[in-house]
DNA sequence: CTGAAAGCGCTTACAG
DNA sequence: CTGAAAGCGCTTACAG
């Protein structure tokens, strides 16, 4: 392999002014640019990227910490990032939590061990720490971790499009089974759709809501819908609302094994837009989450030299299935 | 961040030594390999990697490429793999290839400009080519990059088991709906099936087989199935094998939309067990892919210091459910 | 068994 | 505008 030294003999120059090429400097004069473009080229010289990030103390790699890059939103979240590190010549390190505190301790540290440019993490609960400081750029994306800047989808205001929807569809008893209500997303969500209606109805109306608390998973959606719609057959409630797809998904498995007809009898709504939701059948309304965008503004904000960044809450929007 | 040399200094050892107490050369006394383990400890040291890297020429990093990470049964490999890397004290830089030659080509070359402890890859294509040569190790996983070794399950093996169970339950007129017949793993997985038959039951018998070729995906399945379920409402098969979970969940579509139950009108069986297979209803007879043994394989292959492997093929195990 | 020193391949003040 | 040189933090022959 050839290295820079190589470079600077062939093109008669010092390692130093190879280096500024390499480094777009301007103050290279054309004919030393182009003698060293030459026999870069000649050469298949390619940088030595340990050496550089020995140097610079900072490695062209992001960090990336999910809970499981099984799930889809995840995945889809971590392609996301992927392509935008990829435009600026980074590279993704991926690590998995496993929704485990002391797991997700452990691969941070690796991971900042290796000096990346920054690290995006979707907290696996409320309560994660980092044991040391650190001078490398952290974001948290979906969930906060300890207290990072925080990058996602307004989920309040997603749910209230949501609670709209079905609104507008004239129903008037309505479930809500919400994500565990000891994290923030799963309470923002709940708050979102409970408000859209205080403030809405003002309390008075004919509208009638019951909350239900479960995971974010599908055992819980079917589970929780199975109790919902069996147990009061007479004022069963013609809308359920769920605070994920995974949920949304679990409660039309419930209501298909009930032979409760959706929509006919019965309207779901999820949330995150994952794609296992427009392949149910019948394909479920849903609040898309602007995954694209959380990447590239999380991408972004470990890019930006600056280390004080804000929250930013991203909208995101309804789409409207068969489901309802 | 303490370096070596603080360590040195506070332990009153060489540089030399501290080094090697860290990699547990046993040459090291024990009064100082206390003494440098206490200062380790109180200034809270940790190596830094890239100089490590830089010296090593090598860093302890493993590369994964792989067609889309979204794609669950990628997810899962890249999930296990990683668990496989970090218990050997290494981290996995993921890079998608979007199912593109060209992007495949210069995400390999990115991760392997990384000196990466070797990369794993499954291949976008059959005909997929590294620039350069390269010492670090590669090898393919599922579907086989260039002519690099590959670990996968034994397609052909698998097939034959879902052909059997599908003899066994006494279907005697049988789709199958294969992959793409340009790619390896799809001729694989047909001819397994279409040999069982032959070697079985010898050309003498009364089962008709009939063959179509479609695409790794929901659409291709659907599209497909609804075809061969449509033209000849007489004599239209009782069991249709995919060549793909996602290909049969397709076909389950097609089914329900033109009313024919499964599994008493028509059996289906896919291939891959993919997540979602279980959450289908009803859930999906398929073919289990050892996965978790494919990464442990993988990275196996890669840490062992020979250049040379055998490809490798692991059995996989038929799951049967409510779909046959 | 331990230490002093060279060197991995870069970048970046600094001098000219 | 260019070059010579120091130094990033390790590992590893080599001498003793």
């Amino acid at each position: 392999m050839a290295t820079i030294k190589d470079v600077a003999k062939l093109a008669k120059v010092s390692v130093g002014t190879v280096s500024k090429v390499i480094s777009q400097d301007p103050t290279v004069k054309t004919v030393l640019r182009e003698r060293v473009a030459a026999a870069i080229e000649e050469l298949k010289y390619r940088p030595n990227h340990m050496a550089r990030a020995l140097r610079m103390n900072r490695l062209d790699v992001i960090g990336l910490v999910v809970p499981d890059i099984t799930n889809p939103f995840f995945a889809q979240l971590a392609k996301c990032i992927e392509i935008e590190a990829a435009e600026r010549h980074h590279t993704v390190t991926l690590a998995n939590s496993h929704d485990d505190e002391e797991t997700e301790r452990r691969q941070l540290s690796t991971l900042i061990d290796r000096a990346p440019r920054g690290v995006i993490i979707v907290a696996s609960s409320d309560n994660g720490k980092l044991e040391y400081s650190t001078d490398v750029p952290i974001v948290s994306v979906d969930r906060r971790f300890q207290n990072y800047p925080l990058i996602s989808t307004n989920h309040a205001e997603g749910s209230a499009q949501l609670a709209k929807h079905l609104i507008d569809l004239g129903h008037k008893n309505i479930a809500y089974i919400s994500g565990p209500l000891n994290t923030r997303v799963g309470r923002a969500r709940k708050i979102g759709f409970e408000e859209y209606f205080a403030r809405e109805l003002e309390g008075v109306s004919d509208v009638s809501l019951s909350f239900y608390e479960g995971h974010f998973d599908y055992q819980s959606g079917e589970d929780i819908a199975r109790r919902i719609l069996s147990e009061y057959p007479d004022k069963r409630p013609t809308a359920i609302a769920a605070a994920s797809d995974q949920i949304a998904i679990g409660v039309m498995r419930a209501a298909r094994d009930l032979e409760i007809a959706i929509p006919d009898q019965l309207s779901v709504t999820g949330f995150d837009d994952i794609n296992l939701a427009s392949l149910v059948v019948p394909r479920l309304t849903t609040l898309r989450q602007p995954i694209a965008e959380i990447a590239s503004a999380a991408v972004a904000a470990i890019m930006a030299e600056s280390l004080v960044f804000e929250d930013v809450e991203l909208r995101g929007d309804i789409v409207k299935r068969g489901s309802t």
